[in-house]
DNA sequence: ATGAAAGCGCTAACAA
DNA sequence: TTGTTAGCGCTTTCAT
């Protein structure tokens, strides 16, 4: 059996509220007394309860930290990055992998909120749909006034709520990128957006659009296909796009992950890129330099915004900035996946 | 202020015990009592306080996952895996980073009893010195007496200590790779290990020098140097090879991570692969596929093995295989990365 | 500087 | 079937 404060104290001679003192060292306590805890606690090889500690000083050592998906680097860079950040102030990190799914976001925060975490941080660019919105808003309420800090690493904060946000600059990164295409002379430019309906692939969509919009193109010159952020569903959107998209020189895809499916796809069906089809992708994943060509895209400094957040979860940094948001820009990386147009899109199935 | 189960039973007019007895439902309730409390449990929107239930039932649903860095797919797959199955029984999953440092290690193993996990599951092959590990059992010791489950994924248990583990072939596939290598006509083989004093390097160091000496070649013909599993490392070794094993005619590599590294390297250099020199990797990680050419490597089956870790350690699968070990396979991946010899790696620099 | 004691919110005998 | 009650191991007033 482990042993208990009240072993420490007995065999140290003092109350368990003077081991409790120098365990948190938060009191005075004489040099002599410490001492002879301190022997006692080596003696014992005392590990406190935190569950017990969490019950009594109503404050948990562990933060929640809310992703779609830790295998995804996306948010696994997020991940590591927090949970570095947590370890800093010695907190631990709790990881809930939602799939995207909504439904799967409330229930983590619910179970989050029963534990009285420290904080909770949610990642990834949830729902828009305003009945998910209202449920996450409502939730994260109760767990702010439970004392539990909420905040959110790239998305907005639902309506209502008044939480710390770090912002990545999507909708902007995405604009520069399909200005970069444009310039090098496309104008059929078909785009591969994530999944309907969420945050982030909204904000990139609009960046796109306005690049265009900028260049006098209207959407008419531009076909949209979604994919849900994933490798496969980039690969099948390329072949959609070879059905209703034909002659696009360029194909700008709403995520990296997706863009190396679709990269895949057209290597499969002998289209050489950029030669014939220019392809952009967006997060500059690690996997996007190793990419042949190397992925054009756009850099998003996931691993610095998770550190911050994570900083802000744990209480070592305050976030004072107007709107109590952290902005953090995307640079473009024009690298050899984007060039002048070539033939564009074959037809496929050729008719 | 969160209501409590005092609240709820107030309001539903029954005992606190009644109350508990129809949240857990582990004990008869009257159905008119259950329809009450749970209106109760309702209408004040209850939300268990976990760590007071952890305190009183000695059993908490979180288990703790340790892993080298979860932004490293080789560790953000087995996360994800473990987590969706934990989370499958009603668990949270805590994850730590060690970086791959046995200190870190400890440091987190007496964290994660102290938080009295239901179990902890221990990824990755740490390090092999033998203090280590001596402090290592002993935590693992103190664990299992305290009621915490422990299990190993993708490395041994301690010496002296008796938990389930799942083992990955890691000697029979990096034998079967060199083997390929081989039968291929390579004769002079370079390999980049993983850092030295750890248990997967050696592991797969012995497989690939097994597949040599079964050829009758010696050490002599195979040069190793070491990374430690990051791209970067595998670049810094390509370049090292160039200096000290120029001639070879491939290169086997410990991870695909450094692979890649390699190759970009390599590439750098201009260097063909695998037309002047053949590159083969370890693992199968996503990126694998879409390398060009595409990495020759061995899949580990990752997912599934962090899948039944994590039923293990959540109690919702019994191990009990002999020895408790589970062994799980690796499977050759022959792709284009690996082809007959070519005209070897150059001397760098040129002399 | 130190101790005594009252909880924190819940579970689990034990009674009834 | 339901209630009473004694903890679980720790923190934190309030005394001393």
């Amino acid at each position: 059996m482990a042993s208990t404060l009240a072993d420490v104290a007995a065999r140290a001679g003092v109350s368990t509220a003077t081991v409790s003192r120098v365990l948190n060292g938060n009191y005075p306590v004489s040099a002599a007394t410490r001492e002879r805890v301190q022997r006692a606690l080596e003696e014992l090889s005392y590990v406190g309860n935190a569950p017990a500690r969490a019950l009594a000083a109503h404050s948990s050592d562990v933060i929640g930290v809310i992703v779609s998906d830790v295998s995804d680097p996306f948010f696994g860079i997020q991940a590591s990055g927090l949970q570095w950040e947590a370890a800093d102030s010695g907190l631990l990190a709790v990881i809930c992998n939602t799939a995207g799914s909504p439904a799967a976001e409330l229930k983590y925060l619910r179970l989050l909120l029963g534990q009285r975490m420290r904080a909770i941080v949610l990642t990834g660019g949830g729902s828009d749909e305003p009945e998910h919105l209202d449920a996450t808003a409502a939730l994260i309420d109760q767990a702010q006034s439970a004392g539990t800090g909420v905040v959110l690493c790239g998305r907005p904060a639902p309506p209502g709520v008044e939480a710390p946000v770090i912002a990545y600059d999507n909708r902007g990164g995405a604009q520069a990128l399909t200005r970069h295409v444009l310039a090098l002379g496309h104008r059929r430019i078909a785009y591969v957006a994530g999944p309907p309906g969420h945050g982030t692939t909204r904000s990139r969509l609009e960046g796109h659009r306005a690049a265009l919009a900028d260049a006098g193109l209207g959407d008419g010159a531009a076909p949209v296909v979604h994919g849900d952020f994933s490798r496969a569903s980039g690969f099948d959107a390329a072949l959609e796009l070879m059905r209703v998209a034909s002659g696009s020189t360029a194909v700008v895809v709403a995520n990296d992950l997706m863009a190396l499916g679709v990269i895949a796809a057209l290597r499969q069906h002998g289209v050489a890129v950029p030669a014939e089809v220019s392809v952009a992708g967006f997060d500059d994943l690690p996997a996007a330099v190793d990419a042949v060509p190397a992925l054009t895209t756009v850099r998003l400094p996931l691993r610095e915004g998770a550190r911050r957040a994570g900083r802000i979860a744990a209480g070592a940094e305050p976030l004072t900035a107007p709107g109590r948001m952290l902005w953090m820009p995307a640079e473009l990386l024009a690298r050899e996946s984007v060039a002048p147009p070539g033939a564009g899109l074959p037809q496929w199935p050729p008719r």
